[in-house]
DNA sequence: CACCAGGCAAGTA
DNA sequence: TACTTGCATGGT
């Protein structure tokens, strides 16, 4: 049984990503940047009930009030000012139409979106694969970390690097690259944190189910 | 109290 | 290229 495998018989399917809408995904791919979904979820909330996970509305919305509804977030003026990039960069170049954007080849959105203002590899990625479903690994800290501590890459591993090597040992199946990100921080959020003092048991070294996580 | 959470941009050498 | 720092709330 492969890495996926294990995790997916672990874990079971994760339904990623938690949102109703592409828009709610994107804005919550930049407010989920260093910080836990929880945090997020709060923000998504107050922004939704101003009916403001909307193109519209973020258009017409003020930067310091999107900075005051997402503010549970954290880094909420530097992130409303990334909604406000974002959203100038879709009326700019796809006259507000998600699905024109996503009707763009994969390579030259990732390079569209990288542009942006805040918007980095792991951010790209997340808005190609779980809004635009297109087949873009999401590589992020927890990844890193558990290849790592699997011996399968050092420490210091690059995104583009860790990208690479499993969209080179995996079918470009967007369904699989969702479900295997998604499992990934599954297992980084119980098992594979900055630090284990706990040491507790891993379901996932060396594709064996529970054995000891190395600390 | 310290440390961490589904990063990124900008500055320096 | 390879570091370093600012950004900020909330849970453990």
């Amino acid at each position: 049984m492969n890495i996926y495998q294990s995790l997916f018989t672990y874990f079971g399917p994760q339904n990623w990503w938690p949102a109703d809408t592409k828009i709610e995904i994107i804005v919550g791919a930049i407010l989920t940047q260093a910080v836990s979904w929880r945090n997020v979820e709060q923000a998504i909330a107050n922004l939704k009930e101003q009916s403001c996970i909307d193109i519209k509305c973020l258009k017409n919305i003020e930067e310091k009030d999107i900075a005051r509804l997402i503010k549970p977030a954290g880094y909420y003026n530097m992130k409303a000012k990334k909604i406000k990039a974002f959203i100038k960069f879709l009326t700019q170049n796809y006259n507000d139409d998600l699905q024109k954007m996503f009707t763009i080849e994969k390579a030259k959105l990732r390079e569209e979106l990288l542009s942006v203002y805040g918007v980095g590899p792991e951010t790209a990625d997340s808005i190609m694969l779980y809004a635009g479903e297109y087949p873009s690994f999401v590589v992020d800290s927890y990844s890193k970390r558990i290849f790592y501590r699997l011996g399968l890459v050092k420490e210091d591993i690059r995104y583009h690097d860790l990208k690479n090597m499993l969209e080179n040992n995996l079918d470009s199946d967007v369904k699989i690259y969702n479900e295997y990100h998604a499992l990934l921080v599954e297992l980084g959020k119980n098992y594979c944190t900055k630090n284990e003092p706990d040491c507790k048991d891993c379901p996932l070294i060396n594709n064996k189910i529970i054995r000891k996580m190395e600390c």
